[in-house]
DNA sequence: AAGGTGACCGGCC
DNA sequence: TGGCCGGCCACCT
C-alpha cells in the first residue's frame, strides 16, 4: 500500500536479492505501467538518501549502468556490484542475463 | 495551471 | 550497422 509511485518502485527495488540486478523497464512492468520505464529512472533518482534502496542494482535493459554518473566518484556502482559478485566491465554487467532478477507482477 | 524533464524502451530511418 | 526519434507517465518549477 504505497502513498506515491516512487513507494511503489522503491518497494520493488528493496526486493532485489543481493547479487541480483534488474532493469528499470522491469521494474516499470511489475508495478503495471511498463510504458513508464522512465518513472521508475525518476523515482531511483529521488532515492538518494535511502540507503535500504538499492539503486546499484538496477541498470538498463541491456546491463550498462546508467545511472552510474548519479552515484558519487565515478565507479562506485560497480563497486557495489563487484562487491556483490557481479562482474563489471566498463559499465557493462558480465552475464547481464544469467544475474537479471524479474520482480514479481503486483498489479 | 501549464510546460518541461527524466538513471528508459522500442521502433524506425 | 548504428543512430535518431517518439511515446509514455508522474514529479518539479
Amino acid at each position: 500500500m504505497e502513498e506515491n509511485f516512487f513507494e511503489r518502485v522503491y518497494a520493488v527495488a528493496r526486493q532485489i536479492p543481493e547479487g541480483k540486478v534488474t532493469s528499470y523497464g522491469a521494474i516499470a512492468k511489475a508495478l503495471g505501467t511498463a510504458r513508464s520505464a522512465r518513472m521508475v529512472g525518476w523515482a531511483m533518482n529521488a532515492c538518494h538518501g535511502r540507503e535500504d534502496i538499492p539503486a546499484h542494482r538496477v541498470v538498463n535493459r541491456i546491463g550498462v549502468l546508467s545511472g552510474k554518473h548519479h552515484f558519487e566518484g565515478t565507479n562506485l556502482m560497480q563497486q557495489l556490484l563487484e562487491n556483490e559478485g557481479i562482474e563489471v566491465i566498463d559499465n557493462q554487467i558480465v552475464d547481464f542475463e544469467k544475474h537479471f532478477w524479474q520482480p514479481e507482477i503486483s498489479q
